[in-house]
Parts: structure tokens; C-alpha cells; sequence
DNA sequence: AATCCTGATGGAATCGTTTCCATGGGAAGT
DNA sequence: ACTTCCCATGGAAACGATTCCATCAGGATT
């Protein structure tokens, strides 16, 4: 029930109102020149209906749906909800709607969200790519300003796409630096088998880990899982059964981190005297975990609200931006013994 | 450079290429009727050409942008982000994109948001309100269809309002049997001066607190917070000082509960020997805590799900839903000493 | 055989904005 | 005084879809 629903005030009612054409209208509302006397005329107008221009008929006008588009491989993982909150915020500066999507870090997926983003004509991206990257070239192409976070896309063979695809920005947080510094952490301790868990995508992280372990990699104490907990835990189980002589275990994110903690009480391994544990990603629950989890602690936030700067300046093409990571050693590592 | 963005497909030359009106490929699209052999001719044009429909055009011409805006006071929250993750898996399923706005539980920035949701001709909406939501009445007449999800708006004077509000369907869960449920725990375990912590938004939880502790109430043990991890853990500490005579506390969400866990544990108040902790919202490191939480599980998916469900289905006006609550026993409470 | 009806079809209007272009007037320069 | 230039201004086109409405063909009915 209610009054019925009211017809929209257009730019015609206040051209009419203010007695100007609607041209002069439009040119007063954003910021083009005009009399002092008219633009008043129409700013009296305007307010006085509680004038809102219709943000569809600027779209189809202008080709192109204002807005930011996020893909994020999970909204329920920390990070990425920190990264949204970065994102959000800085968007909320540029008064620009963000639309979200959730990838789980399925190429298939996140094709598939890429090709929603087209139809609606959106043409600013910040997304987590989970694949080669292959599916955003004709994203490109179409004329996107695209901005990857957190990862870059895998190397891929092609090597026409490649270079379309390396010239998207990207804001990352420094993984090398991250993982090195946990495995000199560890292996200062004594720690020579050290394992890591990590999830597909984190294909620079389990990089990294190869380049900083060096001779001493064991490629059995690198364990994949896919993007859902249960995925998680069987991994973290898993390792932990297969190579019982194992004394250090770094994992590629927060979720595993979490899956390796449960793991090991089930196993009864026991933090830190049987297994030193080093986590990426800062979490509010690593100081409430028992014991205190010590982490690679990301910037997040700061990751989203740095990519969603870049994807509003259209203008200048910057380069990748990397962004520090910090060792917080609280109290899930210990000497080997 | 790559080479010049390509113009987009759109219906004319669809159209051209099949030998038939815009008007028939419309339909055709769009499942109107048309002969066999046009739609074929349609039809396999339309994928020779690669052709995708823009949403600008159809949502101009329908006068209302298609997807589900979503607002929630703090994508951070584990809680919400399982809801927010709950709404994208429904809206997904009808091919909907969601545009998400996060409000910090402060009802200006709720309707500056919704301002901007009316500007982008946004028609349903799932919202998590905070203040008296009088901002929702022009939506509301603007023809919008919303959702309220996780709470209602606070009751309010005036009484013209309050009916248009009160027709707005919402997805909840059961506070009420949830915050009696773990009074009744924590009482039969022996606590006579159970504390409440609670943000501004959890009015409800904080009444039906009130109710359950009946007579035993004293209104020095309820304490508010506002939406920020400092301010939760000021009235947290707050609490905890104010009042050594406490013997257990019920939290109003999972960062209360962090907050709570922490504060207790800097001033070496020890659970649960010297406090039994009751927090709501079970979330994944309650189990990973020292010691193990004790909460009320709430189905913070499932009524994203519902919401979504809901504010698509326009025609029937369902009433509101109330999902159930669980009190999950950990290691969090014990009996009064 | 004339009429009616049904279903397919395409032209054109429409949504609300921005922007191109032509027009007009007033100020400045010769 | 005449030309030139510039700026304010408004009419109209454009964006890409949907949908109303008129038209037309062909079959069924009287």
C-alpha cells in the first residue's frame, strides 16, 4: 500500500523550473561554465526539487557504468575482507559504488564473473586473479582499466598474451621478503625440514619458498590445497602423517594456518615444542590462538586501498606496487629439538 | 599498445546480420514468441557475432538497475562477511551482481549510502540497519524493495513511520531464544552477576538480555561499545575493573568476545576459573582460542541466503524470518567458585 | 467469397543524460 | 563604425535496449 510510487524528477523539470534549456543544466551540475545568475537559477532549481540525476541515463550516455568492480577469491578469508574494506574505503572517497564478486579461486569462475563485469559495462577492475589470466585479455581489449591485488597472474607459456597481461598494475605485498624472513627465522632456530602449505595462487609464495630453502627443499614438504577448509585441513593433516620428521611448517595463508593448528592438535603434535609454526597474514586470532601464532603480517587493507587509487587514475600507467611485510614473532616457534 | 578498443556489438547489428527488426531480436532474446525458423537465424547470429546484450541500455529503458546493493556495518566482521558470502552465493545463482557498502554502523553514513543506492536506481536492497531507520522511508516510497538482515530497526516514536518499516521483510536469527539460552547455561552453572557486552545495533540482544536475567539485573553490567576494536576493547576493560564482583559475561558478537578475551587476560582475570565467557556468533578460531569458546552459532550464511532469497522474490510480501540459534559448549565457561 | 482472428514482424517512441553544433549578443580590437 | 572573437545558451542527436502499436500474411469460420 502507501502513496503510489513517485515519477522521477528529471533535468527537464529543473530546465523547466530554472527556465533554461537542459543543456545549460547538465553544464551547471558538472562543473562547466555558465552566468553567475543562471548557474544560481539552476542550483535553486535543482535543490529545491531534490533534483538526483539518474546515474543510468549518464551511463548509457557515457558508455560505461561507474563503479568498481572487485574479485576476490573469498569475502569469508580475512585478508580479502580487509582488502575489500581498503578498497572500500578508498572508493567511498571517489563517492564510486564498488561491486563484488567471489572467485573461489576457480579460473572457470572468475571467467565467467569477467564476463558479467562486460555486460555491464563496467571499466574498473581490481581482482585477485586466480588462473593464467587468460580471460582478461579480451576484458582488456574491451577497454578495461583492470588492477590486480595480491597476485599477479601465473606465468603462462604464450607469449603474445603476456605482455598485455604484464602490463596490468598490480599492488602486492612483498612475498620474497615475507617468506625469506620466516624461513631464516626458522632455520636460525635450528630448523632444517621445514614444510609449506599453500594453496593454488600462491604459486609466488611456494616460489619464494623454494628460492629461500634452497639445497635443502624437499619438494614432499610442499603441500597444495584448494581454496576450501576442508581442503585445508586434509593438506595440513596429510603432511604432518606422511613426514613425521618435519619441525617447521610455514603456511601460504590464514585458513591453513588455522588447518595446521587443528591438524596438529588432532595429531597430537604439539606448538611449539614438536612443530614450529609460522602463518602469513596477521589475523586478530592469532594472539587469542593458543599458543600466540607468530605471522607474516600483510598490509590488507592497505593492498586494496592502494589498487583501488590506481584503477580511479586512469591517466598515468604506474608500475607494480610492493608493499613491506613484517615478522611478528609471538609464541608458536621454538628451537629444534 | 594493443590494438584500438573494438566498438561494441549491440542489437542493430544483430539484427542486420539475421535479416530481421531490432524489435524481433528482442524478443527472441528475451523468450517472446517468434517463429522457428527466425529465432534460429537470431539465435545463430547473435553467437557468430559474439553478441552480449548491455545492461545500460535494458536498465534505462526499465528505469531500474538490476543487482542487490548490500550494506553491512562491517565487512571485516566475520560475521558479516559469512552473511555478505551467503547473499553473492543466491545472487549469484539468478546471475545478479552485488554492490556492497559497508556503513560502521553509524546511521549517517547509512543514508548517505542509500542516497547513493537511489541515485543508482538500485531496487532491492538487503541492508543490516543501524540507526532509527527513518532514511528508509523515501526509499522505501521510491519504490525500493529491501530486506533487512540481522536486525530490525530500532523501534521508534513516531508512530507514522513505524508502520511503512514495520511492512519490511527481515531475515533474523533468534536473539532471543540465543542470549536466554546461554543466561539459562551460565545461571544454572551458578552466576548471579552475568555482564553484557553489546554494541549500539544489538538492542535487541541487549532486551532480550534483560529479560532473561529478570530480577538479578543490574544495569551497571551492561556495557555499550561502539563499532571499532578499541572501543569494544575499552568497554571490555571497562567492565572488567569496574566490576571484580562479576562472575561471567555474554558478548553481543565475536569482536566483543576478542575484545573481552583480551582485556581479561591483561588484567589476569583468568578464564574460566575467575570468568565464565559466553560469546555470540561462532566463529572459526573459537575453537583454536585458550580456552576454547563457548558461543551461540548463528547461521550468519544462511540468512545472507534467505535475504537474497527474499528481496528477489517481489511478488508475495513474506513476513519475517526467523532462523534458529545453537549454543555450542566449549571450555569457556565454568561453575561459579 | 467475404470476414474474422491469430501470430509474426518491424518501425518508432521511450528512458535521462551528455555533448555537438549553431545561434545570438556583447565586448574588444582595428 | 565595422569586424572579430568569445562566451553563454538551447535544440537536437546519441547511447542501446524494450515495448507499444500498426501492418500483414495466412488459415479458419460463416
Amino acid at each position: 500500500m502507501g502513496s503510489p510510487v513517485q515519477r522521477r524528477i528529471t533535468i527537464k523539470d529543473v530546465a523547466e523550473m530554472a527556465g533554461v534549456g537542459v543543456a545549460t543544466v547538465s553544464r551547471v551540475l558538472s562543473g562547466g561554465s555558465a552566468s553567475a545568475e543562471t548557474r544560481e537559477r539552476v542550483l535553486d532549481a535543482a535543490t529545491k526539487l531534490d533534483y538526483r540525476p539518474s546515474a543510468l541515463g549518464r551511463n548509457l550516455r557515457q558508455q560505461r557504468s561507474g563503479g568498481i568492480a572487485l574479485l576476490v577469491p573469498d569475502i569469508t578469508d580475512s585478508f580479502y575482507a580487509r582488502l575489500t574494506d581498503g578498497v572500500l574505503s578508498c572508493a567511498r572517497s571517489y563517492r564510486e559504488p564498488v561491486t563484488i564478486g567471489v572467485t573461489g579461486d576457480d579460473p572457470e569462475q572468475e571467467a565467467d564473473l569477467v564476463g558479467a563485469l562486460l555486460e555491464q559495462s563496467m571499466d574498473r577492475v581490481i581482482a585477485v586473479p586466480s588462473g593464467d589470466g587468460e580471460m582478461w585479455a579480451p576484458a582488456l581489449r574491451a577497454g578495461l582499466s583492470v588492477v590486480f591485488a595480491d597476485r599477479r597472474v601465473w606465468r603462462d607459456p604464450a607469449p603474445g598474451q603476456r605482455r598485455v597481461l604484464d602490463e596490468v598494475p598490480a599492488v602486492l605485498a612483498d612475498d620474497r621478503a615475507g617468506v625469506r624472513t620466516a624461513v631464516e627465522y626458522l632455520t636460525g632456530l635450528g630448523h632444517r625440514k621445514i614444510g609449506f602449505l599453500a594453496r593454488h595462487g600462491q604459486s609466488y609464495r611456494m616460489e619464494a619458498f623454494r628460492a629461500a630453502v634452497g639445497d635443502a627443499l624437499d619438494e614432499e614438504l610442499v603441500a597444495p590445497a584448494r581454496a576450501s577448509r576442508d581442503s585445508a585441513y586434509a593438506a595440513a593433516a596429510g603432511l604432518l602423517q606422511r613426514r613425521p620428521d618435519i619441525t617447521a611448517v610455514l603456511t601460504g595463508d590464514n585458513m591453513l594456518g588455522e588447518a595446521a593448528v587443528l591438524a596438529a592438535r588432532e595429531l597430537d603434535v604439539r606448538i611449539p615444542r614438536d612443530l614450529s609454526l609460522v602463518m602469513f597474514d596477521d589475523v586478530p586470532w592469532a594472539e587469542l590462538c593458543a599458543p600466540p601464532l607468530t605471522v607474516v603480517a600483510q598490509p590488507a587493507q592497505d593492498i586494496g586501498y592502494r589498487a583501488a587509487e590506481l584503477v580511479m587514475r586512469q591517466g598515468r600507467r604506474p608500475r607494480t606496487v610492493t608493499l613491506p611485510t613484517q615478522l611478528i614473532i609471538r609464541g608458536s616457534c621454538g628451537p629444534r629439538r
